[in-house]
DNA sequence: CGCACTTCTTAACTTAAGTCAATGTCTGAC
DNA sequence: GTCAGACATTGACTTAAGTTAAGAAGTGCG
């Protein structure tokens, strides 16, 4: 749990009290792999705090998969959008390996925003930081070809490499099994 | 001025003083059409708030443009990327016609969240819709074929038809006005 | 050990976007 | 009115992703 408060450390200092504050309304959650947090059609109430593991936020329409983002320790994890409009969840969360998190539920974290402005204030860094990842991510799917995004994928974010499979990656670079294995293939050829 | 209070009533209720104290620091600022409200390489410092007109934030690599987004009336620009880490813009903002909007500047901005903690709160609201905005937008690129996202531009966002040429709705679809106007005719030989 | 299951790769074919170039179409400046 | 420039369309060709199907490689389980 001090892991957590360090992670904040990063956008914000919390006193003592605020911590306390915020910290007791946490709740210590386990997750075996590959089992949902959040179901599809389901509110979300909740923003997770990883301590362990990862997860994979994604979307299913008619049987196909596209992965919007991962999450790993250190990350809030939530569907922000459901969670901000409390309409029923798109989106499905799903554990990745056995993982450690800590829930706030929406009620008590909107308590805490209206009688600490310094965790109101840490809610913003955390909405800010989510736009910028999730603007990033737009802008290399306006300019970049499949095959830049993957390269770019293997500089910068090698531990998806490690703990996610192939087709995982192709969902998430929006391109399908086949596709990443001959880009693979190109590349192999090239060097 | 007033219109934009009546946005801001979106998110919060700001009380007079609030609302007196943001205001005082906003200033009025007018620009003609196709003209640059922020450069490539300038850090932005600032937000504006749109009274009037319409802008488009744009990517230009190697002489090439990808839209990132538009804004128009009731809407906050700003490369918020740039104005959140103090790094250079990549993205150009410019007007699409003349427009009138008011910028606050990033000092000051701070100086009114340390003192108001609902001006923090709607920084807080500010930044979790553009997440909405761009989040929802990523899922598109996702999921859909450029067909079926102008499709949906269509349906949604006609704001955008009337405003905007064809080759910015392509950049902003992602694909080249070629590729548009081709989607346009099988649209018309269906009907 | 061998079977079932999942993942990854490969191949043949289809589909649609990119590229390049030419031609319309429209608008504003003079 | 005409000319120049910007925008949109069209066509021929290239490129790469999607689709379908088959097989190879790896993994866990009985």
């Amino acid at each position: 749990m001090e892991g957590l408060r360090k992670h904040f450390e990063k956008f914000i200092h919390l006193t003592d009290k605020e911590w306390d504050a915020f910290s007791c309304k946490l709740q210590r959650k386990q997750l075996a792999a590959r089992t949902y947090l959040l179901e599809q059609g389901e509110v979300c109430t909740f923003v997770a705090f990883i301590e362990k593991g990862a997860f994979r936020f994604f979307y299913n329409r008619d049987g196909e998969e596209r992965i919007t983002a991962f999450f790993f320790a250190g990350d809030a994890v939530s569907n922000y959008r459901s969670f901000l409009t409390g309409l029923p969840s798109e989106h499905i969360i799903e554990s990745l390996q056995e993982s450690v998190f800590w829930i706030i539920q929406k009620k008590d974290l909107y308590e805490l925003f209206n009688a600490y402005p310094n965790i109101d204030r840490l809610g913003r860094f955390i909405a800010e930081n989510l736009y910028l990842t999730v603007a990033r991510r737009l802008d290399s799917f306006l300019f970049d070809s499949p095959e830049k995004r993957y390269d770019d994928l293997l500089r910068r974010n090698s531990r998806l490499l490690q703990d996610v499979p192939q087709f995982m990656l192709a969902s998430y670079l929006g391109i399908k099994p086949e596709s990443l294995s001959r880009i693979r293939k190109r590349k192999t050829k090239k060097a």
